[in-house]
RNA sequence: GUGAGUAUAGCUCAAUUGGUCAGAGCACCGGGUUGUGGUCCCGGGGGUUGAGGGUUCAAGUCCCUCUACUCACCCCA
């Protein structure tokens, strides 16, 4: 080929090929999860990649909109890569009218245009579930139990989902003065108080309310994590404020109900960015691998749905990051060989024991067995056997001259490295009593 | 987006103060064994040293730009 007409292959930033390793490792992972998912009740579901832009667009908060895809389609129509799994589902809800309450989950690559990072990517694989037209506590406590057993049976142990509630936080800086206007930022600093610290996040809201001495008791007080029955002591809570802690109280309550006590913990300090959540939030970190950031992250939305149909729908989800959780996998040394070697190899020595070697593997294959006709017949017998060594197949079927005209195959077992004399029309036979 | 660092064969890494420095191991291919693997021995292919400029008699080695990756901040799955 001319040099000049080569194309360099390459690869947008934050996007990835997926190798038989990874991709299988990857296909394991959502497996399981989805078996979970499947015995709470959840069922499948799939939509477009690609969305209308205003159908996404104003869902997310500011930053998030500057995040989407966005492009001009062949016919002019301003489309955009979906953000998340969450507004396509409301907009299917609100399309489908599914009966409620809809359970649903779906697995599906999603596209942010964010910088990429330690296990953060421009495409990656989401995998949700969320409970559309059911109110809290219950809905609530049941997806967060089935993500944490999503997690568990995915292998993963080390983890805590830290659980907040979006009206409980706004109530509790209502309560130290902290005007509607300046509340984002204020969580925002907040948020960093596992990082920066007490003192440094002192200081960033200091900077912002103008008043050290309320940050100062602000930042104490949710550094000090007070559990929920705790906090209603330190804080002073309006009633909305209260109605939001026994939701979430009764969240936790259903959660440690289910046994899975041990995995969550009442984080004040948890906000999360998306515009849409209404109610119950929660993040869930690796504790000996934080630097992956969320795992598996959702909350309440019971205003989003309404934002595509006249009625207001509420609603509670989950998302699970599955390419975090492969990676995390991987450097934990959790997983397995997830190689699927074909068991049988056939072993052609020339051209001519081609059509024999078809009909070989159709033997082997009817006989319960994957199997594959080595490609390379003009190769040495060496070559061919040490090719499928290295590939850990079974067994080789081996097929030369003196083999064919006989009427007989050689049957190599590759562990043991014995080998038969088989005839053709006993193959089948054989292997069939070995293979059960 | 901001700051710092890295960039040599498919992979992991070498190459004194710029001067046979373009190498090793693994992997791959071939031979030793004219029809038999996972050991051993021998040999081979493969890199315009991320890209593009510049300094110099001479640059992988110094300078600039770009790109990619890593780490921190930011944000999150």
């Amino acid at each position: 080929m001319n040099k000049q007409t080569q194309i360099k292959p390459r690869l947008l930033k934050g996007f990835r090929d997926y190798m038989p390793p990874e991709l299988l490792a990857r296909r394991s992972v959502i497996e399981r999860a989805a078996r979970v998912f499947e015995s709470f009740g959840f069922q499948p579901i799939d939509t477009p990649a690609l969305e209308y832009s205003d159908v996404l667009t104003g869902k997310y908060g500011e930053e998030g909109d500057k995040l989407l895809y966005r492009f001009r389609d062949n016919g002019d129509r301003d489309v955009s890569l979906r953000y998340d799994l969450t507004v396509p589902l409301a907009r299917v809800v609100a399309m489908h009218r599914p009966v409620m309450p809809f359970k649903r989950y779906q697995v599906a690559p999603v596209w942010r245009a964010e910088k990429p990072a330690k296990g953060r990517f421009r495409e990656f694989l989401q995998f949700d579930i969320d409970v559309v037209g059911a109110a809290p506590p219950v809905a609530d406590a049941e997806v967060v139990i089935a993500g944490i057993s999503a997690l568990r049976a995915i292998g993963i142990e080390d983890f805590k989902v830290r659980l907040n509630h979006r009206g409980l936080l706004n109530a509790v800086l209502r309560s130290f003065g902290v005007s509607d206007t300046l509340q984002e930022d204020v969580i925002r600093s907040l948020d960093k108080l596992e990082k920066a610290g007490v003192d440094a996040v002192t200081e960033m809201i200091a900077k912002t309310t103008g008043s050290v001495t309320q940050a100062g008791e602000l930042t104490r007080m949710v550094a000090g994590m007070p559990g929920t029955a705790e906090l209603s002591q330190l804080v002073k809570l309006d009633a909305d404020g209260q109605d939001s802690l026994d939701e979430l109280q009764g969240v936790m309550g259903l959660c440690r109900a289910a046994g899975m006590g041990d995995y969550i913990r009442f984080d004040l300090s948890i906000a999360r960015g998306l515009d849409y959540y209404t109610g119950v939030v929660f993040e869930t970190q690796l504790l000996s691998m934080p630097r992956f950031g969320s795992v598996m992250s959702g909350g309440r939305y019971d205003g989003l749905i309404g934002m595509f149909m006249g009625e207001m729908v509420p609603a509670v989800g989950i998302s699970i990051g599955i390419d975090r959780l492969v990676n995390a996998l991987e450097e934990a040394g959790l997983l397995k060989s997830h190689d699927i070697p074909v068991e049988v190899e056939v072993l052609a020595m020339g051209k001519d024991m081609l059509e024999p070697a078809f009909a070989v593997a159709t033997i082997v294959r009817d006989a319960g067995y994957s199997c594959e006709i080595y490609t390379g017949f003009h190769r040495k017998l060496k070559a061919q056997l040490s090719f499928s060594a290295k590939k850990g197949v079974k067994f080789c079927v081996i097929l030369g001259p003196d083999e064919v005209s006989q009427g007989n195959v050689v049957l190599r077992d590759m562990i043991n490295g014995s080998q038969q004399v088989v005839r053709l029309d006993m193959l089948g036979r054989v292997l069939g009593g070995g293979n059960g």
